[in-house]
DNA sequence: GTTTTTCATAACTTCAAATTATGACAATGA
DNA sequence: TCATTGTCATAATTTGAAGTTATGAAAAAC
């Protein structure tokens, strides 16, 4: 095995994600039988076969899943050699890939990108928006540099940097500006919008009103806070925005916005990176920016 | 950054240990234009200059020793890839690089040999035999797979396994036969015969002694324990060898061997290796077999 | 000032790794 | 059942990266 190429495993990588010669072929912009015979040869040179060739798939052995962890972490190792360079000449340039979460980007980066346009002009920031498990393996894998979204999390692996936190509020018809705003337990009696499964935003505002695993909630679920508050202006229930929505989301909808008593519920947004990234230099000065950037937002 | 080769990282490493072109070239088996040609490759790559070329020697920037720093950790983690497979169809054979410190050599490689060869003739068995701190510095380098030495070590990032202790014998001129055998305070009236530094037996006999850092020592050093012995034989003085070394040694000169009152001294003899290396399977086998030559060594 | 050492550059060569074209084989569907 | 489709392997050819030898330039050593 003394002829192995970062290319071969770049290559073995495509093929172990996609399941099939022609898709990886074309993700790693080569040709169909130039990875056959690369993937052919890494198998010769080990010995052992990587691949399973099903008729209709394939996959990998279970030595190669073994190998595949190792790959994957070399590669990522690899990639990050690349970015020690920028590192170096510290300053914030170059590529920067930021995730963001969907309860967060609306609100945030406008602010954000005005902000580096006007500072840091060199740096091109690529954002990706989705939610936090997403984000999490984008992260892992070396797709993105850095993601902001509510903490904690602890994940392994890891950095977490707390930026601010700021309250839930609850966005109610506009026809019940002068009821009181009710207690956790008396939101159970409402009927609660919430974002779709999978948003960490609907789990905190769940928490929140402490509906156990098992109860059941007689809510819709909607795909963005947008969708929630336009829901809510049209009367079919109540739902809680964080703070930073509120400016945006309650302009164009006949809505009004409570804050509960204390303890208020809130969220901490921050920022995490890997723990090796070389950038982290870098994503520091950003995350003070974001800061920043959080505590100018419209109230 | 994208066409990045494990060839260049692999001529990247061996320039920053040899700080020579010419000689880094030889070593990685291609011609010094190919050298230079790649690094400027790489140097241009990352826009940063890994080098600094003097007029007579070549240096790593900081910025090359931080890369250097993660440059060998691919490498190895590369290097283990290949090794894998070998892991994965278990049982002994293929290469196995071992080192061994001269103070067990060549009292346990003999049999050791004889026994991998009666029952493992498939393992291509590649003995290299130096002192301690080497021997960790080639296993961290991936240039040895595994090493026989005297425990603990407490490396970080090694697995030691410990096989079977054994005391050290007392040798002294036959004329002395009859006399008693001295205490560990006694010894420091005597002319102590000893290894020449850098040895971990030496300590290990220094350390019985209680000789502290500051005391001085009348004796002579020695480059193996056979030598030692012959001085011993010819009247210079005494010394201590472990109890392996005894039918060996003393059977070619006029000397006598004693044995300590408890607390005797001993040495543990073990294996190590890196926690990571995927032959650690492999390697268990074989320490099982050296407990077992060990065990059965004349006394 | 000549020689030596050492790295860089240039011209040419070689071989690994692409490409396109095609084959084999099983699953799919009329 | 038999053509059709999807999918990977193989073959022939081309391309280009990486190697070689030859030579130059610059500083150090004698």
């Amino acid at each position: 095995m003394k002829n192995l190429t970062l290319k071969q495993l770049r290559y073995f990588e495509a093929l172990s994600r996609h399941g099939h010669f022609g898709r990886a072929a074309e993700v790693c912009s080569i040709s169909q039988p130039a990875l056959s015979v690369q993937i052919k040869e890494l198998e010769q040179g080990l010995g052992t076969p990587l691949f399973e060739r099903g008729p209709r798939h394939v996959r990998l052995t279970a030595f190669g899943e073994d190998w595949a962890l190792r790959v994957r972490e070399i590669l990522r190792a690899v990639d990050d050699l690349g970015d020690m360079a920028r590192a170096a000449q510290d300053g914030l340039s170059g590529r920067l890939r930021l995730g963001v979460i969907p309860t967060i980007a609306p609100y945030l980066l406008p602010g954000l990108i005005a902000h580096l346009d006007r500072t840091h002009a060199e740096l091109d920031l690529h954002v990706r928006e989705t939610m936090t498990p997403r984000l999490i393996e984008e992260l892992a894998r070396g797709q993105i540099d850095a993601a902001i979204v509510a903490l904690p999390l602890n994940e392994p692996g890891f950095e977490e940097v707390p930026l601010f936190d700021e309250p839930l509020m609850l966005v109610r018809p506009e026809t019940e500006k002068d009821r009181p705003v009710p207690t956790p337990e008396g939101l159970r009696d409402l009927r609660l919008l919430l974002l779709e499964e999978g948003h960490c935003f609907r789990d905190q505002a769940l928490s929140f009103c402490q509906f156990g695993a098992g109860a059941t909630r007689d809510g819709l679920d909607g795909t963005s806070l947008s969708t929630l508050v336009q829901m809510v202006g049209s009367g079919i229930g109540v739902t809680l925005i964080p703070q930073m929505a509120v400016p945006v989301e309650t302009r164009s909808a006949p809505v009004c916005v409570g804050q509960f008593a204390e303890p208020q519920p809130r969220r901490t947004v921050g920022m995490i990176w890997r723990k090796t990234n070389p950038l982290r230099g870098q994503l520091r000065q950003v995350a003070d920016i974001v800061l920043e950037v959080g505590r100018s937002l419209p109230r």
